[in-house]
DNA sequence: CCAAAAGTGTTCTCTCTACACCCATGA
DNA sequence: TCATGGGTGTAGAGAGAACACTTTTGG
């Protein structure tokens, strides 16, 4: 009945949604394709689970391939397995989101992806079910910004607390109050106030702060969602 | 680079986690297993993909295999890839979460499959990584459930309140304040008292009620998280 | 001194929580 | 009538939203 012997063999892919903010906004990396099928259009970063891996294992490395970091954040968000998804040949796709830093990213690119930065609002058109992907991390990104910190994972290694209000601003879609925001994101103990100031953007200057590590992991330890 | 003719295929199965309320407690439906490997042994209710499904068909059919029943309440949980979770052969399983009503699902029973409900709490040994899955359901169902109201899913079609406090301090593993409670669930209309009481537990009664189910529609897209 | 962004203080509202209290009724 | 579970009322704490206000400094 249950015979391992007869059952499908099947394609498994991974793509990844990559997430990044220039201090303005909310940017998608993506790639252009430089195979068939769909050869130069654009699409997330994607590849084939290998038969000694794990499906994060695939992300992970198609991952470090394209930016060169290690430990990028990173977490599963669905699987797609409508069996005409791919029109090549049937291929179930783990989705994932990682959130990077896109300044050590530009440190590293590679050109072989012919990658590129994108809007979130505005980005090519892209091939598959790419583009519900996106939608559904999007979706997924707002949704657990509002329980854990993970948007700092964006953030450059300092950064003023203006920068870090335009990110959420960007992912919600909507304004926050100043006060309230730096309240609210001081009273966590996740930001170390440094002595020097960001002088670009205002005369009084705007403090740098950093991220306390100590206390964002344990942040995000205790408020770890399942499944996700 | 990327030829998929070149690419390892990978068998793909789904594992349902079934939970179910009997009114006292929060129960998992566990299947003895009549085939090998580990056959006699417990696991979940599972299955293989097959070429022209997708994992969601494979775990509604499953599941309707099982209980007789359609439609039932069913989400994606997490997919599990490790090369070496399945002992016989390299096997990707998606795990579902799936919520129904138990009293239904009595009436349907088939001895097929030799199912039987268990206490979340206590249960027997799970095969591969079943018991993972149970545990990452566990924390998915209590936490969907501080935001969507998915617990009436295992609700018979008449409950007191009582009962459905009942069900959610056995989902929350903790006493929950009986005015505050009913307040909180009146309030948001999704349900709808019935003329007759419950006279089981008490000399008063407790008026019946049953799930308004245009309303609960209405709440669960209105709430829809991503990805989940 | 003025404009503009940084940062602080204060009030109001709304929700959650704890807990006291009333209600109905079978034995 | 009294014990028991069902159901309501209410005061206080705390979180969040709105917004006025003070600070700093380059031009």
């Amino acid at each position: 009945m249950k015979k391992y012997s007869q059952q499908t063999r099947i394609l498994l892919a991974v793509d990844c949604i990559i997430f990044g903010f220039d201090g303005q906004e909310l940017k998608v990396l993506l790639i252009k394709r430089g195979f068939e099928p769909f050869k130069g259009q654009w699409s997330l970063l994607g590849g084939f689970v290998q038969a000694n891996e794990s499906a994060e294992d695939a992300a992970a490395r198609q991952l470090k391939a394209l930016s060169g970091l290690d430990g990028v954040y990173m977490e599963q968000l669905h699987i797609f397995s409508d069996p005409n998804r791919d029109t090549v040949e049937r291929t179930v796709s783990v989705a994932f989101t990682a959130l990077i830093d896109i300044k050590k990213y530009k440190a590293q690119i590679h050109d072989d992806f012919h990658a590129e930065w994108f809007p979130l609002n505005q980005h090519p058109e892209l091939i598959f079910d790419h583009q519900t992907m996106v939608n559904k991390a999007k979706d997924l990104l707002r949704y657990k910004a509002t329980l854990q910190p993970i948007l700092l994972e964006l953030m450059p290694v300092r950064f003023t607390l203006t920068q870090l209000q335009c990110l959420y601003e960007s992912v919600f879609d909507q304004q926050f109050d100043k006060g309230n925001f730096s309240r609210k994101l001081l009273s966590t103990a996740l930001l170390v106030k440094l002595t020097d100031k960001d002088k670009l953007n205002s005369k009084k200057g705007a403090f740098y702060y950093r991220i306390d590590k100590k206390n964002y992991k344990r942040a995000m330890m205790a408020s770890q969602l399942p499944g996700m």
